[in-house]
DNA sequence: TGCAGAAATTGGTTGGACCATTGGACCACT
DNA sequence: AGTGGTCCAATGGTCCAACCAATTTCTGCA
């Protein structure tokens, strides 16, 4: 086994530079999700600075869900680390779950719209039969079960931003889905949710394969809308409910 | 016979617990963004822990974007804190080179278009006469440096996303900006980077004075393809002086 | 009154100690 | 061979008591 090169730390900003020298770490040891990273001891020794400022540092990784720290077996990674990442803590506070939805659903209009449009232009033959199979399934499924399938619908979306060409755009709106079913515990009571939406996908996937970018996005935008509406009703049956 | 379902156990969360019961204190207190909450020895006195626990729950806060620490000082709150909030760290890799520049610029145009028609809706008098006075400020920089500021510049845009209502429009955008302004330390070559973008500033604005979403997201668009264009401009004098 | 320097305050770092959990090694018994 | 029990070393979690560095506040002199 090779010596790492974990070179000491220099000045001030100490846990910053902690984890500069970690992610420097982990790709030089091309470490991948679910491995184990070095314990605290060791890093401390090996960094030359105290094991309270390698937990400070790790601390904040954690924070982040890059790593996962497990008492008596040791820290592992959860996701791909590199240098030029990217964090944006998102947190979506105050007012009631309506509001969080409705803020959510608006950075998805824009978004979506965006990624449609995008997407009609730059799809290939390939990402185009790949988005139909997903829209074929999701049909499908509405058929079969006489309603929308939150699961497959977000299968399609997905190929759609795949193909958009920009990574970036799952990645957020990906984190934007997530956030929206943490609320969704509740269900809000409309039976029929997404319902109205059914019919937009197959219009988005025509205007994409006949690489139209303003259709596209134009569908894209009324898909948002039946959303929006749906959301709407949810929350004033809630309120009629709510009544003391 | 289905296996019960047994959840986990808990054992020990100290450090979130202390975070509960700051969230607590915090509202209780009824403290906003910009106060002082107390030193890392009190709260370490009064919730009879370590101050190294206290230390690691502030670690996650500050990480979180919600706490600011200064050293001599002591800690601020930067947002907005309440019990029901909802964290999503999102992390985006990549993105250090041409291609991944112009990635963030394309999410920036889906938001920005859209968080500028939200505000021509939604932007109250003070809302509007801070974002005038924001754009003054960077008109008069822009004549007595002969330049764009990229730092009065933001200012108006970030003026421009608080009154769309909608916080993670700023959330996400910052986080963008960070990225943006990382890459160009190494300044690409163009003198007069964003000088084209200039004279949309009050357009934008107009727009939006007007309560005119459709003509603010129009200005918006065309805000964000001068920037492309700049971009491209600077990629293409980079790849010229790279050659061996 | 004004201001430079001392003193107190506060976050940042260190080193060492102990606790709780984990996982493997080893062992006795079936 | 398999099952369960015990022990032990490794590892993260917490605590303590200092000291350092940046900031703020106070003090006393000019």
């Amino acid at each position: 086994m090779t010596e790492f090169s974990l070179p000491p730390i220099q000045t001030t900003a100490r846990d910053d530079a902690v984890l500069k020298a970690l992610a420097g770490f982990v790709m030089q040891e091309a470490l991948g999700p679910g491995q184990k990273l070095p314990t605290e001891r060791s890093l401390a020794d090996r960094l030359k600075v105290s094991r309270n400022t390698v937990r400070e540092a790790l601390t904040r990784w954690e924070g982040l869900g890059l790593v996962e720290r497990r008492q008596g077996s040791g820290t592992y990674l959860k996701a791909a680390v590199s240098l030029d990442m990217l964090h944006m803590p998102l947190t979506l506070a105050g007012g009631n779950d309506f509001t969080g939805l409705m803020r959510t659903l608006e950075i998805r209009r824009a978004l979506e719209a965006e990624a449609a449009a995008l997407c009609a232009v730059r799809a290939g033959k390939a990402d185009i039969a790949e988005i139909e199979r997903k829209l074929d399934i999701m049909e499908e499924a509405f058929r079969t079960r006489a309603g929308m399938s939150s699961e497959e619908d977000w299968e399609f979306h997905q190929a759609v931003y795949r193909a958009s060409g920009n990574p970036l755009f799952e990645q957020i709106i990906a984190a934007m889905h997530e956030l929206f079913h943490r609320f969704w515990e509740h269900p809000l009571g409309v039976r029929d949710f997404g319902h109205a939406s059914f019919p937009y996908h197959r219009t988005i996937f025509e205007c994409i394969a006949a690489h139209d970018p303003e259709g596209a996005r134009a569908e894209a935008l009324k898909l948002i809308a039946t959303v929006e509406d749906d959301l709407k009703r949810g929350a004033a049956k809630l309120k009629l409910s709510d009544r003391k």
